[in-house]
RNA sequence: GGCGGGAUGCCCGAGUGGCCAAAGGGAGCGGUCUGUAAAAUCGCCGGCUUAGCCUUCACAGGUUCAAAUCCUGUUCCCGCCA
């Protein structure tokens, strides 16, 4: 690759489908129309998220349009990629909701000055049948049982819904619709990106370039970060969180966010991986400055500095952190002067029911000022004005 | 339309009359340890002021001293044939 532009734009990218094109179409000097499509079913936008939105910025950033595809009609279906269940279909409410929220967050990444935003159901929903059935036809059930997903919940006698066959045609008939030179996408949407392909083709344009960005890894650590799954970090999350949250990946994942967190170079990641692979202090060193880069991309370095700050304050020596919550004894809890404690845990919602409340006295995970509490019923005078703390993280502090 | 299979705790999944608040795994939570909310390790994991009691195995009835397990009906799901 000679060219330096295409070189920037498709750094960390998976799939280029097809690289050649790309290459001719930057050469023709015209800024490209960049899709990327927003499922509007969840309310926050991940770090996973962000990879193909910084993908689409650096595109901005060359000059191109980012034309952002709100997905209000094909929300209500639900994209199957990836899912072995049928997603469950959403109101225009709710779809009209959580494409707000996205879009502000967006914002954060996102140049809006080169931003086109437009809505899918502008095309889907004045569609009528004849304009389905042409659509239809241009595929084949073949075709569509090629992708993983759906071959897979076929061979294992999952059901698949018929309108799920609709979804990849409907994303794919957006591209046609904008004209997109390009499209983002993570890599599990690699399939839907290509039927674009197709489409544009069959709709006698020139076919938009596919590329996919990696996916980046859940905190669990095996699966892919998704709010349904309950493992992502939010970019809007407060610093403290982000940081804490990212400290607690697995050691393995410290180079996939390096490069798709803190946007590090290929060099940089794998001599980043060699360091931590060696273990010992110096691969918590690195885990911390990339946990610490991260944070200062969506809130500033001051942020991210004393976000690390709390962070060693509560877990390396153990202190309660400045500022908690503080709350009353609930009244149900107290008989008299004492204070049943486990009826008080779960009324404060520091544990979900008596019985977990009980366990964790048990367990040793509660304490008074730091020290660990070993009865249910105490004092109400050896409450008041303490901090009263469960688990590591866990703190609240007992007003007098 | 015909025939067959299935529905179990947050998820997956064993259990086919009492030994079942229900194996095992995952997730989650707590303790210890640590460079960490990593890993490892030990423990907990329906509710309840808990040697006991209460409510659970799709839903509604029934049989039985006793039902997640047997019977009847209902709902939903899957497959095969058409």
């Amino acid at each position: 690759m000679s060219n330096p532009q295409l070189e920037r734009l498709t750094a960390r990218a998976e799939h280029v489908v097809r690289t050649e094109d790309l290459a001719e179409r930057l050469e023709g000097g015209k800024p490209l129309r960049v899709k990327l499509g927003l499922d509007p079913t969840a309310k926050d936008v991940t770090l996973g998220w962000a990879v193909p939105l910084r993908k689409l910025r650096e595109f901005q950033d060359e000059g191109h349009t980012a034309v952002l595809i709100v997905g209000d009609f094909t929300a209500r279906i639900g994209d199957p990629s990836g899912k072995s269940d049928t997603r469950k279909q959403l109101s225009k409410q709710e779809v009209k909701d959580f494409a707000a929220s996205v879009l502000d967050q967006f914002g954060d990444i996102l140049d809006s000055s080169r931003l086109e935003v437009r809505y899918n159901s502008e095309w889907l929903e004045p569609m009528d049948l004849g304009d389905l059935l042409t659509l239809t036809s241009r595929y084949t059930v073949a075709q569509m049982l090629e992708r993983d997903d759906f071959s897979k919940r076929y061979t294992e006698n999952r059901p698949i819904a018929l309108h799920e066959f609709m979804y990849p045609l409907m994303q794919g008939y957006d591209s046609v619709a904008v004209e997109a030179d390009v499209e983002l996408g993570g890599t599990d949407q690699l399939f839907n990106l290509l039927v674009g392909r197709h489409l544009q083709k069959a709709y006698g344009q020139s076919p938009q370039i596919a590329m996919t960005m990696p996916l980046l890894v859940g905190l669990d650590g095996v699966n892919k970060m998704s709010q349904s799954l309950g493992n992502y970090i939010g970019i809007r999350e407060a610093p403290e969180e982000m940081f804490g949250k990212l400290m607690s990946i697995p050691d393995q994942l410290v180079g996939s966010y390096a490069s798709l967190g803190a946007w590090k170079t290929e060099a940089e990641v794998s001599a980043l991986q060699r360091t931590v692979a060696a273990g010992g202090p110096e691969a918590g060193q690195v885990k911390r400055s990339i946990a610490s880069e991260i944070v200062a991309t969506y809130h500033g370095v001051d942020a991210a500095r004393s976000a690390e700050e709390a962070f060693d304050k509560r877990f390396k020596q153990h202190e309660a952190p400045d500022d908690m919550p503080e709350v009353k004894i609930p009244l149900v809890a107290i008989t008299d002067v004492t204070v049943f404690l486990p009826a008080a845990l779960a009324e404060l919602g520091l544990a979900s029911s008596r019985g977990e409340a009980r366990r964790l006295i048990a367990q040793k995970g509660v304490r008074i000022d730091g020290e660990v509490v070993t009865e249910e019923e105490i004092g109400i005078s050896e409450l008041e004005g303490r901090v009263l703390q469960v688990g590591k993280r866990r703190f609240v502090r007992i007003s007098a």
